[in-house]
DNA sequence: GAAAACAGGTTAGATGATAACATCAAAGAA
DNA sequence: TTCTTTGATGTTATCATCTAACCTGTTTTC
């Protein structure tokens, strides 16, 4: 874990730029989520706690202790946990836990958009971006589990496009594009 | 139903064509997953069995008796289809029907690229274009349950570029948009 | 026909998610 | 403050989805 603790954000510009003319830059919190080894995560959890925390205050919701708490287990790394795995955690720390309540838990944590549910593989990530209108597209790379999420506009629109021929409305887009990360690539794993 | 059984093929573009400057035609089996009412799904039941005979003979597979009823009840309707909702349908039929009966049935028809499975839903469809290399991207409808298959080019090529940036390699899509028909909207459906 | 591969039956259980009701604490109203 | 309402969590039970493991019979293949 490379730290670099001093600026006050990481410049994602500096470190993309993998080749191609990348029309906007890629948000530094993807980058950070397919390089597992080589970035400070306790950045990512306090971050993410953080901004809970705001968002939460002012939407006015409640971000209780063991909301809060929840969120910081999901946070634990950048690879999807399931309901259960959450649900053993807290376990193993309180006494009373229950599918109720990490289920309650993650409702409240999906409402308020500080973590996603990955369909496919039945689990939840946390956001990187809350905020509203923020609809998920994800990278999981098969080998080694790490989820990033996209936003791209692009992405978005060709849809909307689609949709409109077909005179659709769009409510909520569900994108998730299974596949190898860049790192699990470069060491030859299928 | 109303049926119009004479014409060797409904045409799509005369059916179709709500407004836009649409780049490339709407394929019929979109179409008619959209106007539940107004084709005769008997036609979309015998083409989906015909043409999974046929990529069956062509590939070597074995489409048992079992399997094409299986593949038969999920054509029932354009809606996605329940695993536990096949296993009763074929329960009232047959004696002995267990859910590793229906779910074997599934996934060699999910292998064979008959039916696709909907994530959000986990519920099954027929597909009206079985083939390789075609990967699912969904329009469902939350009001009446429809579901459209998609096949943008365009989609995958814009994910293929947001891939290619971060150097992911893109193995499987899973793209389910969820939102309002054209007739759920026209009759206010919410 | 024997061996191998495959389809399906059967039993049991793992995993994922929710309903319904009880209890307690926080926020607002009187 | 005290009452009232709302909201968060505990608790129990159950439903829903999916799979492992083992067995039997049927095709394929040699
Ligand atoms: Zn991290
Ligand atoms: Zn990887
Ligand atoms: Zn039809
Ligand atoms: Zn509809």
């Amino acid at each position: 874990m490379i730290t670099s603790k001093k600026t006050s954000r990481p410049r994602a510009s500096k470190l993309a730029r993998p080749s191609g003319p990348a029309r906007h830059p890629v948000p530094a919190h993807v980058l950070r989520s397919f390089t597992p080894a080589r970035h400070d995560h306790r950045r990512c959890v306090s971050a993410a706690l953080s901004k809970a925390d705001a968002t939460c205050n002012a939407s006015g919701r409640r971000l209780t202790p063991l909301r809060r708490r929840v969120l910081e287990l999901v946070w634990r790394s950048h690879t999807p946990v399931k309901a259960y795995d959450l649900l053993a955690a807290l376990g193993r720390e309180r006494e009373q836990a229950a599918p109720p309540t990490v289920y309650r838990a993650l409702d409240f944590l999906l409402e308020a958009g500080l973590v996603h549910r990955i369909a496919s593989l039945n689990a939840f990530v946390g956001c990187g971006e809350p905020g509203p209108g923020h609809t998920g597209q994800f990278l999981i790379c098969t080998a080694c589990g790490t989820v990033a999420e996209l936003d791209e506009p692009a992405l978005s629109k060709t849809i909307a496009a689609s949709a409109e021929r077909l005179g659709f409305e769009v409510r909520r887009e569900t994108i998730e594009i299974a596949g190898l990360c860049a790192g699990c690539r470069r060491r030859g794993a299928d």
